[in-house]
DNA sequence: TATAAATGTTAGTAAAGCCTAACATTTATA
DNA sequence: TATAAATGTTAGGCTTTACTAACATTTATA
């Protein structure tokens, strides 16, 4: 049976994907760290936490750690790889600086479904296992074309 | 001298794309027609049309029309350009289904920066006079290979 | 251990976007 | 042209997500 999926909003899943991060790093989150990476103040941060316990997505007591459910760490997983995705496909493909990459990665992983998810892994792949002779070369030449104009011809022969 | 941009919010991003497309067919959008395009009711669009009128991005007086200006106009066609181009690479590259697509870049319009809008343009063009003689099988590939699993050989020889 | 500093919580407020119900205007028709 | 139907507006309320100011608890230190 599925999971009545009442869709989170994007601030929910940045609190989620942000307490997970600092629970790698710190094995707890403390409100306030929260709210420092979340550019809010600690009640914006204790609105949020009471609304993630009802949804049983992190575990708060009063005065307290903050840390993820299972379902919760779950969610913060599943975001966290779109974002991952999403910055590989921006500096590995497009070539876009990092910085930015970032930054729209953040936007754009509330924003792609799991189904152009699961295609852009798929994609990935392909290009990795790649056509025989031109493949490696392919994203190699965009970055050259983005920095000369110049476009590299491809060093094999057309067979017929 | 640069515009001091007040980033719109999506929803206001929305509402403009929608007048836009009213527009091209009609000439003028009403009040109603833009509720039903944007599924809320008529109250809410006349409170988003009071502010986009205080932003001066649509012209709108008691009971008449509304029209964009050349400000609003030129927002939406930004907007509509970077779906166009989200809308393009996920059904041209991914080979994403065109009801989805249509959806992800519905939500992905939003998210994405002008640097990486333009970047897929530039992305589009690389791929459009590629490669001399493998590129334009490359992405006929990745849909034989999402549909069979198997993988076509580059129909050209290695040169050394 | 008593007090100060750091941290967290509660209460009350605001803005963005949505809603319904009631009212106003415009357009169409008898 | 008077009235009905269609359309648009106003008023008031709700939710989300943020804020500040005041208060409570915990931790660190004299």
């Amino acid at each position: 049976m599925e999971d009545i999926k009442e869709k989170l909003s994007p601030t929910m899943e940045d609190y989620l994907e942000i307490i997970s991060s600092i629970c790698k790093e710190n094995k707890v989150a403390r409100i306030g760290e929260i709210a420092k990476k979340m550019e809010v103040r600690n009640p914006s941060v204790n609105a949020a936490m009471k609304f993630l316990c009802e949804k049983e997505l992190v575990h708060h007591e009063k005065y307290g750690f903050v840390s993820l459910t299972n379902k919760g760490q779950k969610i913060a997983s599943e975001i966290q790889d779109k974002h991952d995705v999403l910055y590989k496909f921006l500096t590995e493909i497009l070539w876009i600086d990092k910085r930015i990459a970032d930054k729209d990665a953040c936007e754009m992983e509330h924003a792609i479904s799991k189904h152009t998810f699961t295609r852009l892994i798929k994609f990935f792949k392909f290009l990795e296992e790649g056509l025989v002779c031109c493949r490696p070369k392919l994203l190699q030449n965009f970055e050259t074309y983005l920095k000369t104009g110049e476009r590299v011809k491809c060093n094999c022969k057309k067979q017929e």
